[in-house]
DNA sequence: AGGTCAATGAAAAACATTCTCATTATTATT
DNA sequence: AATAATAATGAGAATGTTTTTCATTGACCT
């Protein structure tokens, strides 16, 4: 068990890592911690660097950086490129969705729709695809933003 | 008419150029001239830079990212997203499409479905977002790269 | 507790893209 | 065709994000 963590938050997440093979550390514990606990499910690597500065954590944007990635290939996390350019982060619940952001504020709402799910599916096949990945996004005025 | 056009060169291209407020310049014909010209139809500012240092052009990298973004703005290209991070450009013949490009080896194929924009449209709605914009990426492996 | 090897932090590098600014070219006007 | 006004360009510096390097530290098995 690494220094500088109570054993209470042990446990839970510590079996997330080990059971993607990856030692328990302070970094991975504590961005872990942030994936689950922030307000907001998309982050970016700067804002869960900041969220680990304000903790007083003592954690390098460049492992943040490795440690997102680490768990992309784990399964983890999900990767999203909203326009604009850089990445977003969130926890991986296992269940594919898409998103629409908010081009004022940023909110972001997720969804699903089994119509657009299968019409893909279809479209890859007729293109003799096989399909790895797909993401729809879509951008807009959120209704709070619509009334500003 | 700028020095290095041929007068066959001008004439269609710098209309298209002048109706967009645009000064008719070479950098900017000849950016159009590949844009138009190229066997890739989804090209990046880099992929345009090198076709012009090809053709002994010596434009800089730098204009060839400004013309492309005034291009964007005034709606005679589309820019994307693809996975990876970097941005490519299109031609913008005005009807919307989605694309799905192979992870192997880059290809892309464009498509539309009309159920799909149904959707997104009734989604958004429900969402109470107004929609400014919507794309759909895919990512698979195409016919060609699957029999490898 | 000790040895092995992976993980980390800091700084440098890489990368795509944008900005700055002195120079040049285009356009409207003579 | 020459001129003046002003916009566009090229080179390189700067930016913002992400990756790499490498010496040091830490996790984990015995
Ligand atoms: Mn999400
Ligand atoms: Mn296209
Ligand atoms: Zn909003
Ligand atoms: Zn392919």
């Amino acid at each position: 068990m690494p220094d500088g963590i109570t054993s209470r938050e042990y446990g839970l997440e510590s079996s997330e890592l080990r059971k993607a093979g990856l030692k328990v550390t302070l970094p991975r514990m504590k961005i872990l911690d942030i994936l689950e606990a922030s307000s907001s499910r998309h982050q970016s690597a700067e804002d869960v660097y900041k969220a680990l500065l304000e903790e007083g954590e003592d954690i390098g944007l460049a492992t943040v950086y490795r440690v997102l990635t680490q768990f992309e290939s784990a399964g983890i996390v999900k990767r999203h490129h909203f326009e604009g350019g850089h990445s977003v982060f969130e926890l991986d619940e296992g269940s594919h969705h898409d998103h629409i952001v908010c081009v004022k504020c940023g909110r972001v709402d997720e969804f699903v729709d089994e119509t657009i799910e299968q019409r893909q599916k279809a479209i890859a096949d007729e293109l003799g695809y096989e399909m790895t990945d797909h993401c729809l996004y879509m951008y807009g005025i959120c209704r709070n933003c619509q009334s500003v």
